[in-house]
DNA sequence: TTAGGGTTAG
């Protein structure tokens, strides 16, 4: 008998050894099945474990249906293994076979189960795995019910998420942490960070993982005293800064406006990877900074940094294409797919036709987009409308028309489509055929999004919507305003109007102009600030016409005013922009 | 053996 245990165990060893490696397996199974122990439980199941975690599904499977009558630990362990390994279909098939053989479930079959469920985003999969934990008993369990919390915030129903986080009879750090970064994830960063202060209240502490999510919610929405603070007690709490932890402080710094400090933070990381980088590359690009993009690019190359991967080109090639950068992102386009052997994908082939077409190459960008044509690529309608926002760009009236007809007839219910035709037939001057288009969308109630934007000013939030009259100082901020715009005007600030509103007269056009929310926000924070830069977050693309104010505000305020709309940053300083007026 | 996290175009 003690020869027997100390066999066994040795073949254990060996397997364990063999590591998560098919090859070595294959030759410890083998060995097993010579020496007689290829039939025990034990070692099958250890064996089974190994051969999922290689990833060779199919010799897991090929293992597993060699056990007679799988007890509930195989079948648990199957079923953990492929939802680790984000192999979801698998496990769920797992889970539906335990069922069908009779075997009993516990709180770790459903927790996986659960888990893939919200990996697949298979809400009415995950609903009934959800029933059957209940009945099965194991509905108050801690584990499954922040699996829950998640698997509901990526179907994204965060009022189920919200519902079963509500009712557990014990809630931990996990459960919190999953409920703040559903609602981040959900772009309901406001929710987010109204939950990370009911977690503080109710006495939990948040680790390193609640401040992955509440950076991210910050990033969102520009809440830079907040998202500095969480810097703050990382350093005073003595946290690891690891590279999760690291990347969305990056991603923090620069989408509240302050690459410098993005830069201190990367340079500060003890370890990088993939993503560090390319958060960093993308911040740069963001705010028009091609140049520093594509040397942190070459530079990751060139001292053995981490292999690029396709979002690492994607930022790449977006910042060669809003910085003029039309060279550099070809050579980097070619070495993705020939040194790389990465195959582009739409956004890929988006920012090369964006590039194109933003440097005047609308030719190359066309043709772009018909060599794809001949793969049957060529439909993508984001391609399309890459392609029309460089017709508006440079005054391509009938090519543009043409585009936007297509992509109408593409994406009817696109609003965005239809108010890129009324612009182009706008700035061409058809004003008949704007109204028609405006009809149009009224009858079929498409209407454009409500823009607002938003200020901090000593750690308070401020929102402005378009000619907002709700604020304690609104008869202040629109004199100020009245001041700023009058004074620019005296140095050559002429207001835009051909774009919007072509059926109103000209002064009311204007006034509507004046009174956008990014103006308003831009005003309140010139008046209320001194001597600083300041920082407006518009949840839409800026307009031409505030874009051109700004630069004359910059002047006559002697301030850097900073403005990040729906895509990239501004940063308006002594009359001009960071973005060369090429956004 | 169990639950939670960062990077991407327009």
């Amino acid at each position: 008998m003690t020869t027997k245990v100390a066999a066994n165990s040795a073949a254990y060893e060996a397997i364990v050894r063999a590591g998560p490696r098919v090859k070595q397996l294959q030759q410890v199974h083998a060995h097993l099945i010579v020496t007689g122990y290829g039939r025990s439980r034990s070692l099958l199941t250890k064996l089974i474990t190994l051969a999922c975690s290689a990833r060779a599904i199919a010799y897991t499977h090929l293992l597993f249906l060699s056990v007679p009558l799988p007890d509930d630990f195989l079948f648990n362990s199957v079923i953990k293994s492929t939802s680790k390994l984000r192999l979801p279909l698998h496990c769920v098939a797992y889970y539906r076979r335990m069922i069908s053989s009779n075997v009993s479930p516990s709180n770790y079959t459903f927790t996986s189960v659960i888990k893939s469920c919200a990996d697949l985003s298979a809400l009415r999969i995950g609903k009934g795995v959800h029933c059957h934990a209940v009945v099965s008993g194991f509905g108050l369990d801690t584990y499954v019910q922040a699996a829950l919390v998640t698997f509901y915030s990526k179907c994204g129903d965060m009022e189920a998420a919200r519902q079963v986080f509500d009712r557990m009879p014990e809630k931990s750090v996990v459960a919190w942490n999953s409920l703040v970064s559903g609602f981040e994830q959900n772009g309901l960063a406001e929710d987010a960070i109204r939950v990370f202060y009911q977690m503080r209240e109710s006495g939990f502490k948040p680790d390193s993982v609640t401040f992955v999510s509440l950076l991210s919610a910050c990033a969102q929405t520009g809440a830079i005293s907040l998202g500095s603070w969480v810097h703050q007690y990382i350093v005073s709490e003595g946290l690891d800064l690891n590279v999760k932890l690291g990347t969305a402080l990056i991603n923090l710094y620069s989408r509240c406006g302050d690459v410098g400090k993005a830069r201190e933070v990367f340079d500060k990381m003890k370890e990088t990877n993939v993503a560090a980088w390319t958060a960093m590359i993308s911040a740069y690009g963001t705010h028009g900074y091609g140049k520093q993009a594509v040397d942190l690019f070459n530079k990751m190359e060139d001292d053995c940094g981490p292999i690029p991967n396709s979002v690492t080109f994607v930022a790449v090639l977006s910042a060669c294409a809003h910085a003029g950068l039309v060279e550099e992102g070809r050579s980097v386009y070619k070495r993705m797919t020939e040194s790389y052997r990465l195959i582009p994908g739409v956004e890929h082939h988006v920012c090369m036709v964006d590039m194109f077409g933003r440097a005047g190459f609308l030719d190359e960008a066309y043709r772009f987009i018909h060599q794809l044509d001949a793969t049957g690529k060529a439909t993508a309608p984001a391609l399309w409308t890459a392609m029309l926002g460089a017709c508006k760009m440079h005054r391509n009236y009938d090519l543009g028309v043409e585009i936007a007809k297509r992509l109408i007839a593409l994406e009817p219910e696109n609003p965005g489509h239809h108010v890129m035709l009324s612009n182009i037939y706008a700035l061409s001057g058809k004003t008949d055929e704007v109204s028609h288009i405006r009809d149009g969308m009224m009858r079929n109630n498409l209407r454009k999004q409500v823009g607002y934007s938003i200020i901090e000013v000593e750690n308070k939030t401020y929102l402005f919507s378009m000619g907002d009259e709700s604020h304690q100082e609104t008869g202040e901020i629109y004199r100020y305003l009245e001041t700023l715009i009058s004074r620019c005007k005296e140095i050559g600030y002429a207001p835009v109007s051909e774009e919007v509103m072509h059926q109103v007269e000209e002064e009311e056009k204007e006034f509507a102009l004046r009174y956008h929310s990014e103006k308003l926000a831009v005003a309140f924070g010139l008046l209320k600030t001194v001597d600083v830069a300041i920082t407006v977050v518009k949840n839409l693309r800026i307009c031409e016409d505030c874009h051109s104010a700004f630069k004359y505000i910059s002047i006559v305020s002697n301030r850097h005013i900073i403005v990040r709309d729906k895509l990239r940053f501004h940063h308006f300083q002594n009359g001009s922009c960071s973005c060369l007026d090429y956004w």
